[in-house]
DNA sequence: AGCTTATAGAAAATGTTTTTCTATAAGGCG
DNA sequence: CGCCTTATAGAAAAACATTTTCTATAAGCT
């Protein structure tokens, strides 16, 4: 998904894509990576321009009501990672943090009826992508 | 898992089961719920006795140490289950905080060695209990 | 260009989690 | 038992994370 397609989404739902919203969705959606509110506002700030930690916080809260953000908590952290189309799983490298979508569930949630009403589900993989394999882990 | 269990599990790393643990251990493992950690401290006080908050987040500190409690990401807010045994897959009630565990996973890492190495993986399912089904939901 | 209203960001407020400190009691040992 | 060592309880403070408040600004519309 690109810019355009997530400016018409918060424009549907009466949000506005400033200029500083821009710079913080650009840094999320280009890094494939995901982040704690703290971390991304450190992200823009080195690569852009300063963005206000409110700002990243109130994203993230538009985001999670448009669906374009999903949360993993790892080590008592929540870190949200740009997410959007159609249901998938996702691998998460614990090493440099970047998300990989995994498309094509198999599962039938009627398998499971006999626990009660499924509404959703997620599966999420965690371990060391390609890129980190063999290299020296971050300390 | 029964406390006795539990008792030598923290003994084995040099913890300690005092009172105010078994009460708060009791609480969380009788309930089959999960729990933030203010949650459980306020279940525990009207259950049984009145004991510290930061009893029930050191005890949270200590079980995830042993792996005897699974976070969930819920809302915001993280929540702790009681989980031991091998590795399994998870049913939440939306409703009334419940937790099944569901056994006999299926799936073969293997098929994902093209992501990286995987470590580990969660699957969650969320829905509403048969307890819950048709009844009122909890505002 | 002008209007309305959502947003930025600093500061304060609020809420959550951790740390500190002293008294207590758990568990080990004789 | 009784004694000893050391982990823990819990109140209070500190640290940290998140939300709210408030005023100026700019986004988007016409
Ligand atoms: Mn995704
Ligand atoms: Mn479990
Ligand atoms: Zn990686
Ligand atoms: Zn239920």
């Amino acid at each position: 998904m690109d810019l355009e397609t997530v400016k018409s989404k918060l424009h549907a739902m009466n949000f506005r894509l400033t200029q500083e919203r821009e710079l913080v969705l650009r840094t999320l959606m280009e890094s494939g990576e995901m982040f704690t509110a703290m971390q991304l506002y450190d992200r823009v700030k080195e690569q852009y321009n300063k963005v206000g930690l409110t700002t990243v916080y109130r994203l993230f809260e538009v985001l999670t009501k448009l669906r374009l953000v999903t949360p993993f908590l790892i080590d008592g952290e929540i870190y949200y990672t740009f997410c959007q189309g159609g249901h998938h799983h996702h691998f998460v490298c614990l090493d440099c943090h970047r998300v990989k979508n995994i498309y094509g569930c198999e599962m039938d949630t009627r398998d499971f009826a006999d626990l009660g009403k499924v509404e959703y589900h997620r599966m999420d993989l965690f371990g060391h992508c390609e890129n980190c394999q063999g290299s020296v882990q971050p300390c």
